[in-house]
DNA sequence: ACGGGCATGTAATATGTTACATGATTCA
DNA sequence: TGAATCATGTAACATATTACATGCCCGT
């Protein structure tokens, strides 16, 4: 394996922060990192299975989990912890980006242009949706994490979903303004 | 296949503007599309054949073809529009996208944000510069499209690379001075 | 004559999602 | 007791990148 896959790293973040199992893993997944990450049971399982035959992490003795259930819960080890700090530190690699509302953007003519609005439109409404999330989370972590020394690296991901979200709420206003008006003047 | 990419929708798109190689489709992609879109050889080459087989683009007769080189030049076919035409109405799919250097950010810690916030500066580089670049396709769209009836549509992908980035600029700035205020109240 | 760009294509590999199989536990 | 949720895992499939193989054509 060549593994420049960063899938390993946000578990190993994860794990850091508290042990999990697989199932935990994937909530908080979907709960705290969803904004900018997202992982499925076919990564995290298989990850799970290498990352603890590498010694990054320790399935936790069955006597010392929350309950009776056959749950495994893992630990980050040591080694889990350098390996993280390490790729912490690690430029990120480009990834080149798709999007396919531009991709329909770009190779768009007039008969179309209702259409293309109406992605627009749903565009807007959703980014609207996420500046309310946003919000709703920076309350819960002024509640919840007021001296947490991660605090203002939480802060700062979430600030950056908040420029991001402004920008694309913004764009969807002047674009929706230019194509009615280019619709206009070209019938 | 189930073929939800929209790798055909983007070479067919191109295909719409004017007949082109496989190869003329890698150099337009990295031209044109550059800043929201990206496809490789292994993918143009077989999906090239499979459009053809099913009877969207049709190759052109050698002797139509600008050189007597062995360059297999693609036209759109009739039908191959009415696919592009229904495409471009759909709305997209939603993706959700992963950034490596949030999640970094995520997961720091005190010892990292020195590193941490050479990402940031990283990062704010490459947007200015992106930035530029922007300024610069505006520049030649007006130049090369004056007329043409894309450009609406073109200038509308661009205002949204001219946003996006300006907000991560703000968004580099605003980070850069919270994490080192955060450093200096944490050393 | 040869280096660089033009040009097509495939194989190996990486990465990821989805759907399914399986079953335990909890609580109304 | 039955539905919902917890929980683990895998197989099939989809998608994409990278590296390689191959060879032509053009200008110096």
């Amino acid at each position: 394996m060549k593994t420049t896959s960063a899938t390993r790293f946000a578990i190993l973040g994860l794990l850091s922060l508290e042990p999990m199992s697989g199932y935990d893993i994937r909530r908080a997944v979907d709960d705290v990192l969803r904004h900018f990450w997202n992982e499925s049971y076919g990564q995290i399982y298989p990850t799970l299975a290498a990352l603890e035959h590498e010694g990054l992490i320790r399935l936790m003795p069955a006597a010392a989990r929350a309950s009776a259930r056959r749950r495994k819960v893992y630990a980050i080890a040591p080694a889990g912890r350098r390996a993280l700090a390490a790729w912490r530190r690690k430029p990120p690699v480009y990834r080149p980006f798709r999007d396919e509302m531009l991709l329909r953007l770009f190779f768009g003519d007039a008969p179309s242009t209702p259409a293309l609005l109406g992605h627009v439109k749903r565009l807007r409404a959703a980014e609207t949706r996420r500046l309310a999330e946003y919000k709703a989370i920076e309350a819960r972590i002024r509640r919840e994490a007021g001296d947490h020394a991660s605090r203002p690296f939480w802060r700062a991901t979430l600030r950056f979903g908040h420029h991001r979200s402004s920008a694309i709420v913004r764009w969807c206003d002047e674009t929706a303004r230019a194509l009615r008006g280019s619709r206009a003047r070209t019938p």
